[in-house]
RNA sequence: GUGCUCGUAGCUCAACGGCAGAGCGCUGGUUUGUGGCACCAGAGGUUGCGGGUUCGAAACCCGUCGAGCACCCCA
């Protein structure tokens, strides 16, 4: 056992300047979710085990379990869905459906680390449960493109897909449902290894020369949505559930267009396979250009996931925001607030002056400025001024005898140097102008 | 879980079997009513950790912890 302080590989502190950018995040998020009704849930970090186990296929190997001290088989929380399904079970007399909820937290899993993949990771999560609606569809792509929106990106794409698309183009491909997981998964290669790639591991896996072409030249169809489905649709033309897949993207786009979502931001990717196996309707990711950093969020529709707690039927479509991938592109394009907590800063001149400079802090406090000081009476001012930029704070308060014998009060501008003088009863107001300027 | 790469000052890196160094940053001073520029001085290291080889290890070997890459998978 070491006696060196280390966190938990895979496991992050969030200090000052990243848990600031964090909560503007999460602060951004919350603002748009709740714009459409969505309304907060939060459960535990632990559920028991068995209700984690046969949801996820085979990667419940990667779940934390362990024994608690009275013998209870427990798991720390896999991701937020299997526990949105557990507790619309579970209270499914209070609940009124359709119901939007958005869950911000932290879920678990064993993976080897890797950059934006940890094994505690923050999710923000939303849902609308006990609707097959298309129209929830729309609004999940819509909320979405309005929060991505909000943090400030403007360079990213909604891939979108359905279950059944894959799926047609696997059955007119000739292959048995059997085989067609690893189709799947190398088709959703494609960016990464390309189409020679995706052929080489196709022909691996047993598929014939001729599928192999029918099946990259679906997957490789680019444009837009309307071009790309209608291609889509003639070329799965006998395929029943594949066209009611088409048809369904489509009433999912006209609502979403309807809800304001922008062309250029949505895509019709039909490579788009997404591993989680409940899964069963659309299905969609947004990625950005760059930094490379696989995507910011996904999800789609899992119609019988929570099913398997409630007895009935319960349909759903929801997504999660991966905050930690949201926070590291962020910081690589300097996008979110910078600098300090405080907006101000407030020397104390000299000793003889502390108190009436301390006064300063406390109206300015009380007036709803963010305010730090120094905490040494006599400290000298061009070290306070000193500190107070390096700190990042955007302004500085300076009262000496001159101005105090005056009932004045300076402020000094930190980037430009600048200084105005204002009465000391209209600090507050004074300092609110420059401030917006 | 598989196969690799990399861990040296707060940061970026050099030294690659022979005295652990540079730039930036930090602290103090030139400057006791105003930071950023300049100059001067200074602090800061068990070379991730443990073991081995060697006269001698930051360097080579083994292990371990951490970061990252490709798988796998996904946020």
């Amino acid at each position: 056992m070491s006696t060196k302080p280390q966190n938990v590989k895979g496991m992050r502190d969030l200090l000052p300047q990243a848990m600031m950018l964090r909560q503007h995040i999460i602060g951004t998020l919350r603002e748009v979710f709740e714009r459409y009704g969505f309304e907060p849930l939060q459960t535990p970090t632990l559920e028991h085990a068995e209700t984690l186990e046969g949801k996820l296929g085979d990667e419940e190997r990667l779940i934390y379990r362990f024994e608690d001290h009275g013998g209870r088989k427990l798991a720390m929380r896999y991701d937020q869905t299997v526990p949105l399904a557990r507790v619309v079970a579970q209270y499914q007399s209070q609940l009124q459906l359709p119901w939007r909820r958005y869950a911000v937290g932290a879920s678990y899993r064993g993976e080897r680390t890797q950059r934006g993949r940890y094994r505690e990771f923050y999710q923000a999560d939303v849902d609308i449960v006990g609707s097959s609606s298309p129209i929830a569809d729309a609004e999940i792509i819509a909320v979405l493109t309005d929060a991505l929106t909000a943090l400030g990106f403007d360079n990213f794409v909604t891939l979108l897909s359905h279950r059944q698309i894959l799926g047609g183009i696997a059955r007119v491909s000739g292959l048995d449902e059997a085989a067609a997981g690893g189709v799947y998964r190398a088709i959703d290669k494609l960016d990464k290894i390309g189409p020679d790639g995706v052929r080489t591991e196709l022909m691996n896996s047993g598929v014939s020369a001729d599928a192999c072409d029918r099946i990259l030249h679906l997957v490789s169809l680019s444009g837009d949505s309307e071009s790309v489905l209608n291609a889509l649709s003639t070329a799965l033309a006998g395929d029943e559930r594949a066209q009611a897949a088409i048809i369904n993207l489509r009433e999912i786009i006209v609502a979403a267009t309807a809800l304001g979502v922008p062309s250029n931001r949505y895509a019709v990717a039909p490579r788009l396979a997404r591993g989680l196996s409940y899964y069963t309707g659309m299905v969609c990711e947004a990625v950005v250009e760059s930094p490379p950093m696989g995507s910011l969020l996904g999800g789609g529709r899992y119609d019988d996931l929570i099913g398997l707690f409630a007895e009935r039927s319960l349909p759903t479509v929801g997504i999660a925001f991966g905050l930690d991938r949201l926070h590291d592109v962020m910081e690589e394009l300097g996008m979110g607030p910078r600098g300090a907590m405080a907006d101000v800063y407030v020397t104390i001149f000299n000793p003889e002056s502390m108190a009436a400079n301390l006064a300063l802090a406390h109206q300015l406090r009380a007036a709803g400025f963010k305010v730090e000081h120094t905490l040494d009476a006599s400290e000298r001012l061009g070290k306070q001024l000193k500190t107070a930029d390096q700190r990042g704070i955007a302004f500085a308060v300076v009262q000496g005898p001159d101005e105090q014998a005056a009932g004045e009060v300076v402020v000094r501008d930190l980037k430009s140097g600048n200084q105005h003088r204002f009465k000391s009863a209209e600090l507050a107001t004074g300092l609110r102008g420059i401030m917006q300027a």
